[in-house]
DNA sequence: AGATCGCCCTGCTTGC
DNA sequence: TGCAAGCAGGGCGATC
């Protein structure tokens, strides 16, 4: 379940062994990994072959190879349970192997996008003036991105009409956290998943960034958390931040800070982990 | 237009 | 043992 840390992990990857290269072709394993790109997986790979590939830059989760020479960029993302990884040419297909990249040159790998669920996806668009592709225009700039706005994020929150953590798994407002690093970045700031933002004090969301920050920058300084074999950097190899967890996955684990029993409640399809007596939902709503 | 909900997908785990 | 249900859940389109 890859998150901004974890993304961020893959970018370097990516960086240090596809940046700068020639893609020579490319093969479209299975439609649904293309589904973004309306024009399909022929025009898809048509339009790739002899393209450069200029950089590798994140927002959020989604990750993108702006091209040499023209504006546009390869966008790409991980869903639930994408891989992009660099293989040699002789490695044995992965099960899951939905698209490939060979490059023309003799370093002897090929870039593979790999997804067993499919959730995730890579296509083609063009740029914005900003250089973003266009179909992200709308996700907010991410807790590491140097120009994020504190104080713009605040104001969002008190004006929303909605509770914390739908707020932080909201990518229009501030993008990379996901279920696992939000339940940490509440679990350390002491917060309840379902206190109204709006009874959010401006200290009160600055020390919830700066969780969020914090976690995420530990995440990434040990190359991501991993729980099974599916997300995994480039080179194949999966992170170990889940050794450090404090909230997600521990149901019935004793709390790191006052030792209560962790609870898990199903939220929104999916699990909130939280400490009951830590994180209390107030009394008293806006 | 902001907020909410259902759907997409596969493999592992759990329960009868 | 075998099968079905549950669970993992990001993003987006439809809906109110």
């Amino acid at each position: 379940m890859p998150e901004l840390p974890e993304v961020e992990v893959v970018r370097r990857g990516l960086a240090t062994w596809v940046g700068g290269r020639t893609i020579a072709d490319v093969q479209v394993l299975h439609p649904r990994a293309v589904r973004r790109h309306v024009a399909g997986g022929e025009d898809f790979a048509a339009r790739l072959k002899g393209q450069g590939i200029a950089d590798v830059c994140r927002r959020g989760k989604y990750l993108w190879l702006p091209l040499t020479g023209i504006d546009t960029s390869v966008l790409g993302h991980l869903g639930m349970s994408g891989q992009l990884l660099v293989q040699r040419y002789d490695a044995p297909d992965e099960k899951h192997l939905r698209i490939r990249f060979r490059f023309d040159d003799s370093l002897g790998t090929e870039l593979r996008f790999v997804d067993q669920r499919t959730f995730g996806g890579l296509s083609l668009h063009d740029n914005t003036p900003e250089g973003l592709p266009d179909v992200i225009a709308h996700i907010a700039r991410d807790p590491l991105d140097p120009l994020f706005d504190d104080a713009a994020f605040h104001t969002a929150l008190r004006a929303r009409r909605t509770t914390i953590k739908r707020a932080l798994l909201d990518q229009s407002l501030i993008s990379g956290v996901g279920n696992i690093y939000a339940d940490e970045a509440l679990w350390r700031s002491r917060l309840h998943y379902d206190r109204p933002t709006a009874t959010l004090t401006r200290p009160r969301s600055v020390e919830l960034l700066g969780h969020v920050r914090e976690v995420m920058t530990a995440a990434l300084a040990v190359g991501g958390t991993t729980f099974d074999s599916l997300y995994v950097n480039v080179n194949g190899e999966s992170g170990y931040f889940d050794r450090s967890l404090d909230a997600y996955g521990r149901e019935g684990l004793p709390c790191n800070r006052c030792g209560t029993a962790m609870r898990r409640r199903p939220w929104m399809n999916r699990s909130s982990y939280f400490c009951p007596r830590c994180q209390r939902i107030p009394r008293t709503t806006a």
